[in-house]
DNA sequence: TTTATCAATGAGTGTATAGTCATATGCTCT
DNA sequence: AGAGCATATGACTATACACTCATTGATAAA
């Protein structure tokens, strides 16, 4: 079995990416498919598939088949936990940032 | 300035890697200085240095110089709780896969 | 001021990743 | 069966990354 601290590797991998935080923000209101998500985002149709298989993969989002279109979700709320505490960290060294330059 | 959709996935790639993985984890119990991280990992100094720093840079870590000696720390005790949600939904997904192959 | 110690960096290598364009697969409907 | 749409994949390129070995920089102690 993969050990698991490469598991959780995976899984944030599959989160550190501009063009996968697009999608996941864009999923934040519910499922979707490709032809909707690709437009959204602003990335071709190749690309935004091999995004969303590779976060399949990691365990951050999963699908569901209806006809042609195939709508993803994202698969454990907790990721939106995590990416709530991301960006509150960010805000705050961005916020330090600031205050550092104006202590200056 | 860095756009908050970059500068939040490079806070989550400077988690996203199995040594820097191990870092944050000997991390837990408090600050550390370079000479106790990288035997407690089995990396080489100079690698270990280099996650170091890529992780300052993320806003990950902060760091104290004592005498010879830099101490890191986590910066945001957030972290810890991102590192939580990520070894749960991990361990849901592994639990989930064992569950079909039971079933199947 | 020499020596020893801790940490950071330069240079190089091999591999992984993101992206593009073209094509293939699979499903639906006629 | 054939046309048309939605999604996935093959092949390729350019860039980023992790790592190693050797060296440098900086502080402390003798």
């Amino acid at each position: 079995m993969r050990e698991l601290i490469d598991l959780r590797a995976d899984m944030l991998k599959a989160l550190a990416q501009p063009t996968r935080l697009k999608i996941i923000d864009f999923l934040r209101d519910g499922e979707r498919c490709v032809c909707e998500i690709f437009p959204a985002i602003g990335e071709e149709q190749s690309n935004t598939s091999r995004h969303l298989n590779m976060m399949i993969s990691a365990g951050v989002l999963s699908r569901r088949k209806d006809g042609l279109k195939i709508y993803y979700t994202i698969k454990h709320p907790e990721i939106f936990a995590v990416m709530d505490y991301i960006t509150e960290m960010v805000k705050q060294d961005i916020y330090g940032r600031h205050s550092l330059l104006k202590a200056a």
